[in-house]
DNA sequence: CTCATATCTCAACATCGCTTAGATAACAAC
DNA sequence: GTTGTTATCTAAGCGATGTTGAGATATGAG
């Protein structure tokens, strides 16, 4: 992994860095293969190889952040529960803009991307259903598995729209992270 | 509007409709302007005059989106009060699939367009607002205000979530009016 | 050392967004 | 109706992109 295999190194990473760096300055349409290419010091043709085709790119892409996504919200659930995992989910979307928003977007969303993504989503859903289950009052209305998929839900609502133009400014001085937690209290009944 | 006034006709909502349709077969990023204008059989210079830009295009393609999804509700609020609004956005967001995606788009939620879209956003965000207040219990922990913003979020994440790799199957039975509209009246504590 | 294999270069093709210069049609004023 | 102004469109071109295929080059196994 950190030893150089081959002409380049360890290419893949390269490109998947470098794309990943690109997508925080500028949004998806600006990376171009080329470009990621050029950066790496290698000929346009190299990353194919690697990848395959665009969509590629952009799969691997999302897996890396699901990965990490889930691995930061393992780390928080331990801590803080699932308060912790809303927090953390929040700043991950917001320290990632960009990689966040490819993960969820359509066109990751259609096509084959979907079903190579789906065993990277999986896990976080998981682990969200566990610690909606034991923090859940037993009274909810809703089974922790929906309560589960509801919190997801607004999480990423909350994540998507915070910085667009249907919410921009709508919070006023209210904190995101405490708004967001008064409403997964009331999603999952939780105890406090 | 109907008649001919120029070479083409009405170009503008020629090329806005072949957009939309071509929108609803594939995703985004194969909707080009050249294609547009040759299913419009016009040449491919000929939309830049209208849209300037790639970018105006999908600006003004998005402000129909929002201008349709706010008559649309302004409908079912009528009649069916919260629990319509609900169900006809997510209907909106089923039926237009991919315009509804592009109108939360990154590729809309940065850059100059964001701007030109909160006009035409802020109306639906205001008649929700309005009604969320209407029926909204006084005991309610969070203002009116605070949860219309939660239920955007949550009908947003609904709409977006559903349909990817990391909610695909998990509703099961469930149908995804029903549970949406069980985790809204949690949202906005309201009267029923 | 030999050779299969993985990795990369190079050149090319079709397409794209966008710009510019010039043609064409609609409309207003006289 | 003639003229001029303006909006609309065509044609041609520039730079850049995604992708492919043939061939070069290095790696690791036998």
């Amino acid at each position: 992994m950190t030893k150089p295999p081959y002409h380049h190194g360890d290419l893949k990473t390269a490109i998947l860095d470098a794309a990943e760096k690109a997508l925080a300055d500028k949004s998806l349409g600006s990376i171009s293969i080329r470009e990621l290419a050029r950066q790496a010091g290698v000929s346009s043709g190299a990353p194919y190889h690697h990848f395959g085709d665009r969509e590629g790119l952009v799969t691997a892409l999302c897996q890396r952040g699901f990965h990490r996504l889930e691995k930061r919200l393992e780390d928080a659930r331990s801590d803080d529960g699932l308060i912790g995992m809303v927090k953390e989910y929040l700043s991950f979307a917001k320290d990632h803009a960009a990689l966040y928003q490819l993960m969820f977007s359509p066109e990751v969303t259609a096509g084959d991307s979907k079903a190579k993504l789906h065993p990277f989503a999986a896990p976080v859903f998981e682990m969200l259903e566990r610690q909606v289950g034991d923090e859940s009052d037993n009274g909810s209305p809703q089974s922790p598995h929906f309560s589960a998929i509801s919190v997801w839900c607004f999480m990423h609502g909350v994540a998507s729209l915070s910085s667009g133009p249907t919410l921009e400014g709508r919070l006023g001085d209210q904190k995101l992270e405490t708004f967001a937690y008064e409403a997964v209290k009331m999603l999952t009944n939780s105890k406090d």
